[in-house]
RNA sequence: GCCCCCAUAGUUCAAUGGAUAGAGCGAGGGUUUCCUAAACCCUAAAUCCAGGUUCGACUCCUGGUGGGGGUACCA
């Protein structure tokens, strides 16, 4: 009986069989909790549902099943009957604490499964671009597409890590023109490559505004932008110095970033890597008729589809983003055996270009990718004081949210027996942890609007309140473990007082947490479900001494304790987020 | 114009078609001779509008209103 929710599934089906004669599928079972834990542990609706087709009151039919099932309860304390017509499902006290001491048997393996092991999946994520800012959008792309990585390799997924970074392109070009053609920044290059990272990225960011400039005004400078783009591309020698350099800038930057978040990556891919074959394959699809010819253009008309008509090569002979994602699915779909699918962490904007992609790579191979690709749209991130642009010099980089994060967290470190090195650390995860669960909080395709002052929260809803509890958990459990050993425990014992059974009835159902949130796509899903429990563990704690219990109910309380530690810790790291032992 | 997404308390967010719509922050009140008060307890406060489907709708459908994104040579 390791997850009851199958198992109960089963029972209510065999039960409708038995007594109402009539088969239904798994999906027709609904099986839920109630919000009233007066109405026990499960809920089924499924009475109501067949009221119509079996020509008799739900009541009726719900006390039919009811019945049934009660003759084959295993770990069901009771089978009520509620009107309108549910059937509410309580669990033995047996099977809570047989449940609980699993967690404390198989550890940091609770909350896993294998039931997706033989897929294999590639996950793109991340994906800045270099010579820009890393900011608090890509943040969350990161942010996410960590959390998603960990979620869907707990349920046994072979699983990719993959970055595609865009080191091509006019982007590129804006950012080149400006440190080549404006002096006020040109002179500043040389000073720069003497100063740290972040100084040398802010010179980065000031070019691109001016190259951005030069080329919305047209003209000469447009131009100017244009040419250097096509330089870049064709690799000449005139550029490729500072090309070479200032890509590196960005990449070491973009490695503290990964390091400080606790990502890796298995593979990088740069546009630089793929734009040529993307231009080839391009070209082969023009002459097979998927692609065409238009103004000069090599274009998808997508109107047959119900989809925008995308360029894939410009006039002047360039691939866009388009053609360069044909070479870069190409190699995705090639190296790593075959993928059961490629999922693609990128912001909303790219909604269109990606159903196009898709649309063109399925009709090149259908057997290779249709039904593969798949564009994760999570929403995307502005400030509650208001829109972020380069040009406004109002973007938030991730690195000073994390820095105004760490100001926080310094200074509410309270356990006098850390070191200072250990302080350190410790405020560099609850700041970590802080901005990490801010924007893990949200449902991913909803928009945000950010709230600079609540992401560095410590208390509340927030990263800090689930690692402060898992800390103060195993506090207690370190004095608990240095005294004599308890006698034997046995669930039959001991009573659950309301605030245990509280934290018994949600630990059960952390599997079944983490394969939704796998399943959806959804850390938001197993964020609410720790914020819950740590909740319920914080106000049995306040209530309850574990110190002091008399000898079963310590017992009770020691495996409780232990258990909701262990939860936090393996569900915050599925949410990529670390705990630590003090703080 | 067309396509996609969104609208829940003062505010930021929750709620696989289910029972009394939940939290954080903010507001007001309370809890510490006792295991970490980054905590706990209590109070006030919300489904954009109009129809429809359903035993049951924040959730699904239709039509509005309001906001965001996309829509050919950027990524």
């Amino acid at each position: 009986m390791y997850l009851v929710r199958p198992e109960l599934i089963k029972l209510l089906k065999s039960a409708a069989l038995k007594s109402l004669k009539i088969k239904i599928s798994d999906e027709d079972v609904s099986l839920e909790h109630p919000a009233d834990p007066a109405f026990g542990d499960y809920s089924s609706s499924l009475a109501l549902t067949l009221a119509k087709q079996l020509e008799q009151s739900p009541m009726a039919i719900a006390n039919t099943v009811a019945e049934a099932v009660r003759k084959e309860k295993l770990y069901l304390e009771k089978v009520e009957v509620a009107p309108p017509g549910f059937i509410n499902l309580t669990l033995t006290k047996e099977y809570l604490l047989h449940e609980t001491a699993r967690v404390l048997t198989i550890r940091e393996l609770y909350g896993c499964s294998k039931a997706r092991a033989g897929q294999t999946i590639l996950l793109e994520f991340a994906h800045p671009n270099t010579h820009k800012q890393f900011h608090i959008g890509h943040l969350r792309n990161i942010t996410l597409g960590e959390s998603l990585a960990r979620l869907l390799k707990s349920q046994g997924v072979n699983l990719i890590r993959a970055n595609y970074q865009g080191d091509v392109g006019l982007h590129v070009a804006k950012a080149l023109w400006g440190l080549t053609q404006v002096s006020s920044i040109g002179s500043q290059l040389t000073k720069s490559r003497k100063l740290g990272l972040e100084k040398k990225i802010e010179l980065l960011g000031e070019a691109y505004v001016e190259g951005h400039k030069a080329f919305a005004k047209g003209g000469e400078t447009e131009a100017q932008v244009a040419a250097l783009n096509k330089k870049i591309y064709e690799k000449d020698p005139s550029i490729m110095p500072l090309w070479t350099e200032t890509r590196q800038w960005s990449l070491d930057y973009f490695d503290l970033i990964y390091k400080r978040l606790g990502s890796h990556f298995d593979r990088f891919y740069f546009e630089s890597e793929v734009f040529a074959k993307g231009l080839t394959i391009a070209r082969e699809a023009l002459k097979s008729g998927i692609l065409k010819e238009s103004q000069g253009a090599v274009v998808f008309d997508g109107s047959e589809y119900g989809l925008d008509t995308r360029v894939f090569i410009t006039g002047t002979g360039l691939p866009t983003y388009e053609a360069k994602e044909l070479g870069l699915a190409s190699l995705e779909f090639s190296e790593h055996g075959p993928l059961t699918k490629c999922i693609h962490v990128v912001a909303p904007e790219q909604s269109s270009f990606f159903k196009v992609t898709f649309k063109v790579e399925e009709l090149l191979d259908p057997g290779k990718y249709a039904l593969r690709q798949e564009h994760f749209d999570y929403g995307y991130v502005d400030l509650k004081e208001g829109k972020m642009s380069s040009r406004a010099g109002n973007i938030v980089t991730a690195l000073s949210l994390l820095d105004s994060a760490r100001l926080k967290a310094k200074e509410l470190i309270k356990d006098a027996t850390l070191t200072e090195v250990e302080r350190e650390e410790v405020t560099e995860k609850v700041a970590v942890g802080a901005v990490k669960y801010s924007l893990l909080r949200y449902g991913a395709r909803r928009n945000i609007s950010f709230d600079l002052k609540q992401s560095v929260a410590l208390e509340g809803n927030s990263g800090p309140y689930l690692q402060y509890t898992y800390a103060r958990a195993r506090s207690v459990l370190r004095k608990l473990e240095s005294a004599p050993s308890l006698a034997g425990f046995t669930s039959a014992s001991v009573n659950l007082n309301p605030e245990e059974g509280a934290v018994a009835r949600l630990i059960y159902r952390f599997p079944e947490v983490t394969k939704a949130a796998a399943a959806d796509y959804a850390p938001n899903v197993l964020g609410d479900y720790l914020y819950l429990l740590a909740q319920k563990f914080n106000a049995f704690y306040d209530k309850h001494s574990i110190l002091k219990a008399a000898p079963a109910e310590q017992e009770l309380r020691f495996l409780l304790t232990s258990a909701v530690a262990q939860i936090i810790k393996n569900g915050l790291n599925l949410l990529g987020i670390e705990v630590m032992e003090k703080m």
